[in-house]
DNA sequence: GAGTTTGAAACT
DNA sequence: CAGTTTCAAACTC
């Protein structure tokens, strides 16, 4: 996707009117209000089912191999969100702040458990970061004239950014050390610095000022109108920085902007190739790894961008950039997403964190040459979610790039985090997607020395996966970085031991590929597409950035055998039910989640890891040909029984008056046996109890319903365990669940009366629980056709009814 | 740590 | 599409 003009999606796109109203008067306020968390999950599975079944689907929009197919764009084309996409290709020149719009909604999904690609990629999720644009877009039509209206005459400030960037170019090559970055010869803080013109942009203020209009602040809570506030001010503030060099104390609100740097002056000590961070910034990291992930995330796809284009020319490379808005508006959003999730299900605060710089320095962060990801993985990372992130961040240590000094004073400014956490409350309802991706896969390999990061785990990871995830979040900072010290330090074959171990307890996974060349799909990283990192044990590895070209054009090569040959193994059950209810209830779970392809196992009896389908805690599903299979995360044959588990929704209405009453029972063991598995998929943490509760109370056709019924249960653990900002976070979620639809959602249900009541008993618990009903949005397409959950609900209404 | 088993990926 | 080979992870000793 080199140029919009060559995107079928953005020819597809609608014109985008001139006369677009005052960005105060803009309709995506309209659209915000209305906007409910149900909605953008239904919109995010529309694409995801798109893209992940095996139905026709549109020939990939792309004209360039860095963008991955497996990237659903058709759903720009039915929301007309390409038309946003192009408005901002053809008139800003630039993706920077338009991609991030729709993350605001978006960023806020957090969680991606696992902090490892290979469960990410197992299971994760397929998140694609379109759908965080998808959801920010869905009124395309609205937006283009929001843009617009905000951002009119942005090109000057595009041209500003060209200008600094050939400013600095010359700089940058000679700090850099990589070759890859050297060929880019862009700096990380060049792109920063343009990117803070374009934030400053007078334009850009208004623009981000319409957010706390007063006409939207009955919408917009008291935590989004930070955000957008915020943004404004990290902009105006990291200008400053850059523009009077240091500044000693920043305020905290430019922790989004600072955090990227930070990262990368942390990386540039190990240029060795060793993942080990600096202890100075392992302590600092523990409020930044989801933007570092995030960062990276980005930055490799904008490498790759300016790589594969014109290396020489720092407009080309901007151009570059601008040429991924199309898909970017997912695509970075899934990006963020990703990482923020993973990082978000170890930590809510950090989530916070890591999302404030969605919006201000997600694109803007530097660009690390060959970081982890491949470039086409950058639609697949999405999917797969933080993990890939993970493992493709770990890969910075030799390409990061010099950072200013005066990031490592904005890091310690303790205000920072402070103010990221209110900042990023807005975002975490982006992460929605994200998790829902990863109902795919969920093994992941978190290379990433952070192992709070774990992220995919999340996968499209299993959704159980990322639901696991939160406990790894708790593992220090400090102690990762020492792990991967050792690691590095190891043997191959210890290496591979350790790996091996690391894989057991939900850690990084490493390829020890010996003939692949780690250019197949036998290589756990390149088929997580992501880069060999130093703790990969492989031999005659090509997997590397600086073979990039290499591993594009092969894995071109294996995707047009089988396009979705690098797409999650691991989907999510999802329902066809119009009732948006369903769409809480598609949590990951053994019944909920399937192996997509199914696995062909004959004598493990799907009890061991050799079973792809055990090894990302599934159950086997009719499409597995496996013989003897004894799955413990479900049979095959017991596939259908679990879609029946659905129907006991009854049971959990029961379970659901308990709790209102004080009784502590929460569920009914034969109600859902599965969840005894998923508690054993990680001896965590109460968070992750409290989601594997509430997992099961989702699971049932139900759960939303139920899940709104019995909040004090989960509000307990969760809240609790997360801290003060995670309930910043969760207050932004409360108030966009708040809305219309939800109630319109609750009416379906045959208890809406009491929904509401107590909602409005235990907002907190709500409020608690409404984050994860975001992240169970579903993102797969149904593995088998299934009875629609409101059909399900409708009948067990029905039998409920006759049975009362 | 070496060797074996296993099943996915790749190949024919 | 089926059968075979290759491969690397998972597993066992």
């Amino acid at each position: 996707m080199d140029s919009p003009e060559g995107n079928p999606v953005a020819a597809s796109s609608s014109p985008i009117s001139s006369d677009s109203p005052p960005v105060q008067e803009s309709p995506f306020f309209n659209y915000l209000r209305n906007l409910s968390p149900i909605k953008s999950v239904k919109a995010v599975r529309y694409t995801q089912r798109f893209s992940e079944t095996n139905l026709p689907t549109p020939p990939p929009v792309f004209t360039s191999p860095r963008i991955d197919p497996q990237r659903d764009t058709s759903f720009l084309e039915r929301d007309n969100v390409a038309a946003a996409d192009s408005f901002v290709h053809e008139n800003f020149n630039t993706q920077l702040n338009v991609v991030h719009i729709p993350s605001f909604e978006k960023e806020g999904q957090l969680c991606s458990p696992s902090g490892c690609i290979d469960e990410y990629l197992v299971d994760p999720m397929e998140v694609d970061s379109t759908n965080s644009t998808h959801l920010g877009l869905q009124s395309a039509g609205e937006v283009p004239q929001l843009l617009q209206g905000g951002y009119a005459g942005l090109k000057g400030t595009i041209k500003r950014v060209d200008d600094a960037v050939d400013s600095n170019r010359e700089d940058r090559a000679l700090t850099s050390c990589d070759p890859a970055e050297k060929n880019m010869n862009l700096s990380p803080l060049k792109l920063v610095e343009s990117s803070v013109d374009l934030r400053n942009d007078e334009r850009f203020d208004d623009f981000l000022k319409g957010f706390t209009s007063e006409k939207s602040k009955d919408i917009v809570d008291a935590d989004m109108k930070l955000d957008p506030v915020s943004g404004v001010q990290h902009c105006e503030r990291h200008a400053a920085q850059i523009e009077g060099a240091q500044q000693d104390e920043v305020d905290g609100t430019c922790q989004s902007l600072h955090e990227p740097l930070q990262i990368n002056e942390a990386c540039e000590d190990f240029d060795d190739g060793s993942r080990t961070l600096p202890k100075e910034f392992v302590k600092g990291a523990n409020n930044c790894r989801g933007t570092r992930r995030h960062l990276h995330f980005e930055a490799t796809l904008a490498c790759k961008s300016i790589a594969t284009g014109n290396t020489a020319n720092p407009k080309a490379s901007i151009t570059n950039l601008k040429s991924l808005a199309p898909i970017s508006s997912s695509w970075d959003a899934a990006g963020c997403t990703l990482s923020i999730t993973s990082q978000a299900s170890c930590c809510p605060l950090e989530v916070d964190r890591s999302t404030q710089n969605i919006g201000n320095s997600e694109i803007l962060s530097p660009l690390p040459s060959g970081i982890g990801l491949h470039v086409n993985s950058i639609g697949r990372s999405m999917l797969s979610g933080s993990d890939v992130f993970t493992s493709k961040n770990s890969n910075l240590s030799s390409q990061d790039k010099p950072v200013p000094e005066w990031s490592n004073d904005l890091v310690k400014d303790p205000n920072n985090i402070a103010n990221s956490a209110i900042a990023g409350t807005m975002f975490s309802h982006a992460d929605l997607d994200q998790q829902e991706s990863q109902a795919g896969v969920a093994t992941s390999s978190t290379s990433y020395p952070i192992k709070s990061l774990n992220p995919p785990s999340d996968s499209p990871l299993t959704q159980i996966e990322l639901q696991v995830a939160p406990c790894e979040g708790r593992v220090s900072a400090q102690q990762n970085a020492d792990s991967i010290d050792e690691l590095n330090q190891m043997s191959p074959k210890r290496k591979r031991k350790s790996t091996a171990n690391k894989s057991e307890s939900g850690d990084c996974k490493h390829c020890n590929c010996k003939r692949s060349k780690c250019l197949k799909l036998y290589c756990e990283c390149f088929a997580a597409g992501i880069y060999c990192v130093g703790s990969c044990a492989c031999e005659t590895c090509f997997n590397k950035p600086e073979y990039e070209d290499l591993v594009l054009s092969t894995r071109e090569q294996i995707e047009s055998r089988n396009p979705l040959a690098f797409a999650p193994k691991i989907v999510k059950q999802t329902t066809e039910s119009p009732a948006n209810v369903t769409e809480e209830g598609n949590w990951t779970t053994p019944s909920s989640a399937r192996h997509k392809r199914g696995c062909n196992c004959k004598k493990s009896k799907c009890l061991k890891k050799y079973c792809e389908c055990y090894q990302a805690k599934v159950g086997c599903s009719d499409g597995c040909r496996c013989d003897g299979c004894q799955n413990s995360f479900g049979i095959k044959s017991d596939y259908r029984r679990a879609e029946r588990c659905d129907n006991l929704s009854h049971e959990k209405l029961h379970i659901a008056e308990s709790e209102e009453n004080g009784s502590s029972k929460q569920f009914s063991p034969t109600s859902w046996e599965g969840i005894a598995h998923i508690r054993n998929l990680d001896p965590c943490s109460e968070v992750s109890q409290a989601q594997l509760q509430l997992g099961s109370n989702i699971q049932s056709s139900a759960a939303s319903l139920h899940w709104r019924y019995s909040p004090v249960t989960l509000t307990p653990k969760l809240c609790g365990s997360n801290g003060p900002h995670e309930l910043t976070s969760d207050s932004a979620l409360c108030n966009m669940m708040e809305d219309n639809d939800m109630r319109e959602i609750l009416k379906d249900t045959t208890n809406t009366h009491r929904a509401e009541g107590q909602r409005s008993s235990s907002p907190r618990g709500l409020r608690c629980g409404r984050k994860f009903i975001l992240q169970a949005v579903p993102s797969f397409p149904p593995l088998t056709p299934y009875k629609t959950v409101s059909s399900k609900l409708k009948n067990d209404h029905t039998d409920s009814t006759a049975n009362h």
